[in-house]
DNA sequence: CGCCTTTGACCTGCGC
DNA sequence: GCGCAGGTCAAAGGCG
C-alpha cells in the first residue's frame, strides 16, 4: 500500500481499500466514469457496484447458477432491501462498493455479529494487492463455501485489542489468480501499529488447488483434456476419445447446452485450460462427481 | 515466549 | 421445527 495512505496518514477503510485494490480500483473508476454508465445503472436500479460486480449481474450471460454462486459478493439484490445505498452519483474513487454504512456498534456478543451489522467492503486484488495489505491480521477460520473449490479464510486485526475489524479472503472461482476480499467495520485505531508479517508467505497460503479429474477422464498437458469413448453427451454415445484443446472447442461449439447437460464432466479440473473453460461456462462446474 | 495457523466444535440466521 | 451454510471460538501445535 500505499504511499498515498502512508503519506496522509489516511487509514480509514476506504483509504484502505482504495490503496490495496490498486489497478481493481483504478477499473471500476474507469467503469464509473464510462460514457454509459447510464444506463448500466437504469438497468441495475439497485446496483451500487462496479468493476467485476457489473458483470455478476448480466444474468443472460452467466445465468441463475453463478447469480446463486456469487450471492455473498453480489452488492445487492432485487430482492433485497438494503439501506444506505450509494447512487450512481455518489460513487466516486472513495466509494466504491460500501453498503450498510451504520456506524461499527460497540461489543456484540459471540455470534451475535451477523450480516448488515458493519459497514461491508467487498474488493477483488490480485496476489500482489493481497500481500500489500500491511494491516497486520490474524486468522482465526476457514470454512469451505458450497459451489466453490475454494475455501474462505477469516482474519481479524491483530493491531489492536478490541479492534472489530474483520477481513474475509476467498479466490475467485472466475480468476483463480485474483481474490475476493470483504472487509468488515472499521479499526479502532488510526493506523497499524505493526506490519502484516503475511506478505512474504502469501504465495504459500493460497497454493493452486489439487487436480483431480475424473476416474475416466484424461489431462494429458496443460493444454489437452481427454473425454473417454463409452460417456453419453445427450443420447449420443461417444464414439472414441475426445480430445479437447485449450478453449477452441468450446468456443466453436454451437449447442453447448447439450455437452453442459450431458454427463461429462469437468468440474474440479484445474488444469488451467479446464479451468478457463470452466470459469467461461460456469454450468461445467455444476455436475455431481 | 509471543504470535501465528490449523481445525473441529459450536452457535446463529435463514430457508423450507 | 429442522437442517444447512456461514461465522466464530478455542485448543493444540508450529515458528521465529
Amino acid at each position: 500500500m500505499s504511499e498515498f495512505a502512508a503519506d496522509t496518514e489516511d487509514w480509514s477503510l476506504q483509504a484502505i481499500v482504495r490503496e490495496s485494490s490498486g489497478d481493481f480500483t483504478k477499473n471500476i473508476v474507469d467503469l464509473v466514469n464510462m460514457d454509459d454508465q447510464d444506463s448500466f445503472f437504469d438497468d441495475h436500479h439497485q446496483l451500487i457496484g462496479c468493476g467485476v460486480f457489473a458483470c455478476f449481474s448480466d444474468e443472460n450471460y452467466f445465468g441463475d447458477e453463478l447469480e446463486e454462486f456469487y450471492k455473498p459478493f453480489y452488492p445487492v439484490h432485487k430482492e433485497e432491501k438494503v439501506e444506505n445505498v450509494i447512487l450512481p452519483d455518489q460513487i466516486d474513487d472513495q466509494n466504491c462498493v460500501i453498503r450498510g454504512s451504520s456506524p461499527t456498534p460497540a461489543y456484540t456478543p459471540k455470534y451475535k455479529r451477523r450480516k448488515n451489522q458493519h459497514k461491508r467492503v467487498v474488493i477483488q486484488v490480485s496476489l500482489e494487492g493481497l500481500a500489500s495489505d500491511l494491516w497486520a491480521w490474524r486468522k482465526y477460520g476457514q470454512k469451505p463455501i458450497k459451489g466453490s473449490p475454494y475455501p474462505r479464510s477469516y482474519y481479524r486485526c491483530s493491531s489492536s485489542k478490541g479492534c472489530l475489524a474483520r477481513k474475509q479472503v476467498e479466490q475467485s472461482f472466475r480468476d483463480p489468480g485474483m481474490f475476493i476480499v470483504t472487509y468488515t467495520a472499521e479499526h479502532n485505531h488510526t493506523h497499524p501499529t505493526k506490519r502484516n508479517s503475511l506478505a512474504g508467505t502469501i504465495r504459500q497460503k493460497f497454493p493452486p488447488p489439487p487436480l483431480k479429474t475424473t476416474q475416466n477422464d484424461e489431462i494429458h498437458d496443460d493444454s489437452t483434456i481427454i473425454i473417454k469413448q463409452g460417456k453419453k453427451i445427450k443420447d449420443e454415445e461417444i464414439k472414441e476419445d475426445l480430445i479437447f484443446n485449450d478453449l477452441d472447442f468450446f468456443s466453436g461449439l454451437e449447442e453447448f447446452d447439450d455437452f453442459v447437460n450431458s454427463e461429462v464432466c469437468m468440474c474440479h479440473n484445474h488444469n488451467h485450460n479446464a479451468a478457463a473453460a470452466a470459469q467461461q461456462f460456469p454450468a461445467l462446474r455444476s455436475c455431481s462427481c
